[in-house]
DNA sequence: TTATTATTGTGTTGTTTTGACACCTTTCCC
DNA sequence: GGGAAAGGTGTCAAAACAACACAATAATAA
């Protein structure tokens, strides 16, 4: 029994200089999402609204990308999610730079230097079931993050870039959108992902150069619209399509 | 003195389970090399010839990039040299997987669960002053490198694809060259990273649009054929006029 | 001195891609 | 039935790309 005990303990026990953080993008209504939990902070006599990216540190037993899911299910409820690193930040003083924060997380820690492995995630919204999101949680318009805690602003601005930098060489936007879709909810996506507009036309030809854009026999249902015509992602061809690109940057 | 000796003492700590490994790439005589250390590692009674990637622990102080041109300063007596990170390695039993390789470091650390943050360097081997090279040291053709001790050969492919993404995106190459070079050694580098070749017409047709890419009036001497005109590379031209790609993988 | 060798530097053509642009068709709602 | 809000489509000029050969120039050897 006290066996038992000891490989219990190891099997949870965290790094304390070890962290992961997560920047899960979701997309809804034309909107690319960032969910952020929420804290409260005491400071001087005063409550304050603080946000946060949802982290934790790594355990002793664990590959970085099975924190990244666990943080995952913990935040979202959900499994089986895209996670992909991005970067690391290991400032020795980046939780102290902000006394409030710092106040804050202090007593929270085992050792108060802390390197974090940056994660972001993509999340289609429909498979997210608000009773099971945590409390604390929030979906925020990621052009509005603006303000979190730590260096957690510059987290999750690296983590946009690097969204944007992936996507020069992999279609993960299928991570972020239903089985089946319009190709206007995919203009849309890219548009809100880069800030910017396509031409219809243009786009249209581009994204049906696509072997792995699959249309369907389906149309949309239920728009007051023309119902456009339902597409799918077809993993299988993509994989055996995959080609490098020997291209360098004028 | 006592608080004296606490203090160097922390200077110098370093974090049991947080390392960074350099892949340390040159480009000389047409040929991509990369640096790797050399390892005699007894194992049941017969002494090995072992090749790794330098690293080295974090120290508490400091911030992983400067980890990284620590290592740089060790094995090449070089400073201000370009690194990037580009890949954590978290696998708990990284350090495990070869019985051998466990055994002779298994010795040398505090705690057999170490995360490594992979980095990238990028060095003009011009600049290398070989007598400051660490004697254990040597540079070997990047197409060459197969069989280096834990997982340094999974670290070096994944520099290697990082450096061919990142070129997608930042001209690197710069770093590799001389600060007056021809346009046949740039194309030959990118030959060399990408393992493919390239027009020249065509190539030189692509280079002579980087605004950055200044021609000198000089051309090479000592060499017997028509002499080539000299180039070089304006970084500020190069800053001023950087722009972000709004593309994406079709 | 001349010939040889090994490069450097250059333009053209046909094909493909890109950027800019407008209007008919289809559903739902009032 | 009409209006609103989309979905879906093609053309043209410009730019980019892929494929291709030979004159010019320095060092070296004969």
């Amino acid at each position: 029994m006290t066996s038992e005990k000891i490989k219990h303990k190891t099997t949870f026990e965290t790094l304390p200089t070890i962290s992961v953080d997560c920047v899960i993008f979701g997309y809804e209504e034309n909107m690319l999402k960032v969910l952020v939990r929420r804290e409260f902070v005491p400071f001087q006599g005063q409550i304050y609204l603080e946000w946060k990216l949802p982290g934790n540190h790594i355990r002793r037993t664990e590959d970085i990308s099975e924190t990244a899911s666990r943080i995952l299910k913990e935040q979202t409820g959900l499994e089986n999610i895209f996670v992909k690193q991005f970067m690391v930040f290991s400032d020795p003083n980046r939780l102290k730079n902000n006394e409030r924060d710092y106040e804050w997380v202090k007593p929270r820690l085992e050792d108060d230097r802390v390197l974090t492995v940056g994660f972001y995630s993509l999340i289609n919204l429909k498979d997210v079931d608000n009773s099971k999101l945590i409390e604390v949680a929030k979906w925020v318009n990621a052009y509005e993050i603006n303000d979190l805690m730590f260096d957690h602003k510059e987290i999750f601005d690296e983590a946009f870039k690097k969204l944007r930098y992936d996507l020069l060489h992999e279609p993960l936007v299928f991570e972020l959108l239903p089985v089946k879709f319009t190709l206007t909810q995919m203009q849309k996506l890219y548009e809100a992902i880069f800030n910017t507009t396509y031409d219809k036309r243009n786009y249209r030809r581009k994204v049906n150069k696509m072997p792995y854009l699959i249309p369907l026999d389906e149309i949309q249902t239920g728009v007051s619209h023309k119902p456009a015509r339902l597409y799918t992602f077809d993993r299988d061809i993509y994989e055996k399509n995959r080609t490098e690109r020997f291209d360098f940057r004028v």
